[in-house]
DNA sequence: TGAATCTGCGATCGCTATTCGCAGTAATAG
DNA sequence: CTATTACTGCGAATAGCGATCGCAGATTCA
């Protein structure tokens, strides 16, 4: 997946230290260039993160920035793991395997709403295993200790609701912006679909896009019920 | 998701003539143009994939694709619907919806197996809606035919199951490709997780990093089961 | 035949990540 | 207390990218 690692497999960022111990002290750190690239991604998208915007942000070179970190991707990798770090682990298991898996799944989903260029992200370079996320790991890990299968399966079961949570809240984005609605979409795509559906062919189509029923505004809340209730029918099967 | 739309909102590609009716005859076409744009991406992944280099394969110049497509990213549409035409869609539907529409995301998991950088185009621009892949939704409707719910409930799980086979493609080829079996993967990311694991505390993911199992090989077959098993757990709860 | 319109494409623009080298600074070694 | 070492900030430069411009030549239409 994403690209090739081609050359030498540098140390992940998380095993380099910030700093020396000579020279003088750092203007800056890794937090807070982390702060300003996710402040500038919420606000503009993946693409604005650039290394020229950063450093703008913060009023220094680009040359600067490589200071703290070895490359771009180091740095997503740290704005992955920072996001990462909103999820709340402080719940115990109650030993209820299902509900508990379903509460991080539902707090992925809602990591993804706020952070909708950690879709593209996650997309990009696999799962990034950075500290934070080694926490959910291991917290999700504790939390699926009372089920059926051996850590493999589970391992692959994390990924699995991980995933799902990225898919539903791909979809609530997608259901959120354009027109979809009563209004059929102005976009390139909707526009294009039209002429081809009124084309004759595709007549299920068709019919599907003329019986434009009322703009499905569930709220937050239910959405999250719906994910649930989803989750609840699939993880049983998953683990057995 | 993706990028910002930014600017004017271009038709797409698949509305634009392909060329004019005056002037001398192109030298290539889309599909030439596209099918060496595949190549380079089945070979050396998406990155790979510049203006320059397909130019360089077709012994041409940059600047003579922008005769053909408006932008890189038309190109990358092209591409997605080019392989979206690889799945096979002259199968009737029996009126079992469940096991139909299994067989779709089968072979939707097949394409993402064999063009794997199809799985960051996906996450990058939504799904991409050609002409194949609007035949594909006409199809997929039919098949939904018999089952429950409203189109745009039918809609949203023909988006579901695409997804899952992105999922299921991904956790495939992540299990292939790295020492992920007896081999503790000597990656960056596998070094952190092994030092971190090491260090006390996240006892539960060490029990599991400990406790390798042999390397799970499973036939592609059996891979395909174990889908078309969660579909069938799934679907029925979505579309009901 | 003349005008309109297309094609191929070299040259170029603005953008990107990244590297180099230098000047200045702080901690350390002797 | 000085010399050494290792660091920091960062201007300048490199290589690669997508995309545009404009021109020469070819084709088609009126």
């Amino acid at each position: 997946m994403s690209d090739k690692p081609a050359h030498p497999a540098r140390p992940a960022v998380w095993q380099r230290p910030e700093r020396g111990a000579r020279g003088p002290a750092p203007e800056r750190s890794r937090p807070q260039i982390t702060a300003a690239a996710v402040e500038l991604a919420d606000a503009e998208g993946l693409a604005a993160v650039s290394m020229r915007a950063i450093a703008h942000l913060l009023g220094t070179g680009p040359a600067s920035l490589y200071r703290y970190v070895a490359s771009r991707d180091d740095l997503l990798d740290l704005m992955a793991d920072t996001v990462a770090g909103e999820i709340d682990l402080s719940a115990a298991p109650t030993g209820d395997w299902i509900d508990d898996l379903s509460g991080l799944a539902v707090q992925s989903k809602a990591v993804y709403l706020r952070h909708p260029w950690m879709l593209d992200l996650a997309a990009q370079r696999g799962q990034v295993l950075g500290p934070r996320a080694i926490d959910y790991l291991d917290h999700a890990l504790a939390v699926l200790a009372p089920a059926p299968g051996d850590g493999r399966a589970k391992l692959e079961a994390i990924g699995l609701v991980g995933g799902l949570a990225s898919l539903f809240a791909r979809q609530e984005l997608l259901a959120a912006s354009p027109g979809s609605g009563a209004a059929p979409a102005p976009s390139a795509q909707g526009a294009y679909l039209a002429s081809v559906a009124a084309e004759g062919r595709h007549p299920h189509l068709l019919a599907v896009l003329t019986a434009a029923g009322p703009p499905p505004v569930d709220s937050p809340a239910e959405r999250d019920a719906l994910f649930r209730k989803m989750l609840r029918r699939v993880l049983p099967g998953l683990l057995s």
